[in-house]
DNA sequence: CGACCCATGTAAGCAGTTACATGATTGC
DNA sequence: GCAATCATGTAACTGCTTACATGGGTCG
């Protein structure tokens, strides 16, 4: 009952580039995959304390002025059960887009929230996509210069790149939406 | 602590539309919402259960040839409830994309898995696709003789809307990753 | 007579979120 | 002196999923 939990894998998949800390990984989500991916400390701990019972992953503890630091290491089995999970097909998740559920409902409440609504959602879409853009083209300046036909680097992009395309396709989807509300309102200042 | 539960809203908007029984809260979510909503009857019922307690909606019960049916119907207050949630700006959710995230560490498994998977998406979202686009253009004609001017069936055309260039957006990255990682693989096999 | 749709529900249980708790260091 | 960053964790809570349980009707 209840899903297999897809942060074990997470986590996983993150030491596996390199051994880090629960604070370094949450850094990690934050700063490099959270357009696609989220993780929290109240889950990342607890978590993080399974695998190292499983053996999945080992701590050593750092010790830096003053500053404890519990550093995690992807052990073999670990690596093992990551490849695993990253062959198995990803399952298509149950859809809860609360945006679009408030949409379909909209005759509801004025036309005026709606365009304001998605008026913020172009702007925010647009600085997101800024944003990947950035990222886009650092990457891009990577994979141009792998001397050591790095893979890993070609896959980190492309995740970027759906991020872009998906973006962009939403901001289309907005700008349509705004003047069909439009003509919504028009219709209604009518009657 | 923890979100408020948006199956709440979701039900109290399909109720909206008319009174309906659980199993045709289901219906209507699997039939209408499901690319951007979904519910389970394990969630719908005890829901339903509690929006009766607070008189958000009221229960009749039908019996019609041995078969008992509880029908459900959005109350006065209800609707005020789900109008008040409408009207709040909707959270961006975090994200968790299952697929992104097998895919951004793809570099330790076969690029042949990969590829496969990119294509059975490719094959998937057309599907899909088509179908919305049979959704679509039943919108379309609906919307073309409206003599009531009901604003939801332009909101409820949108959601299509939504759908299908967000699968058309997907599709397109697929391809251009394909060929991507295709590249990669003659790269890989050059060593 | 088996499969599938109609119809309602309960129970178990995990996953994940939020808030709380603590404390050192760095830089403005 | 205060805010931000580094750093680790716990507690409470809920939302949602899955599996289970039951039974009638219909159609080929």
């Amino acid at each position: 009952m209840a899903k297999e939990s897809k942060t074990k894998y997470a986590i996983l998949g993150v030491l596996s580039l390199r051994p880090r800390s629960g604070y370094d990984i949450k850094k990690f989500c934050d700063d490099s995959i959270a357009h696609f991916w989220s993780e929290n400390y109240g889950h990342i701990y607890p978590v993080l304390k399974q695998l190292e019972q499983d053996e999945w992953v080992e701590k050593t503890t750092e010790i830096n002025e003053n500053k404890l630091r519990n550093v995690y290491t992807i052990t073999e089995l670990g690596k093992q059960m990551l490849i695993e999970w990253l062959s198995v097909t990803p399952d298509i998740p149950q859809a809860r887009y609360e945006f679009l559920l408030k949409m379909f409902f909209s005759q509801y409440i004025s036309t005026d929230i709606v365009i304001e609504r998605l008026q913020k959602s172009i702007e925010f879409c647009k600085e997101m996509k800024a944003q990947y853009e950035g990222i886009e083209s650092r990457a891009k300046d990577k994979l141009d210069d792998d001397k050591y036909c790095d893979s890993g680097l070609s896959y980190r992009y492309l995740t970027v790149r759906y991020g872009i395309l998906n973006l962009e396709s939403t901001i289309r989807w907005c700008e349509e939406s705004i003047s069909i509300v439009k003509s919504i309102k028009i219709k209604e200042e009518l009657q």
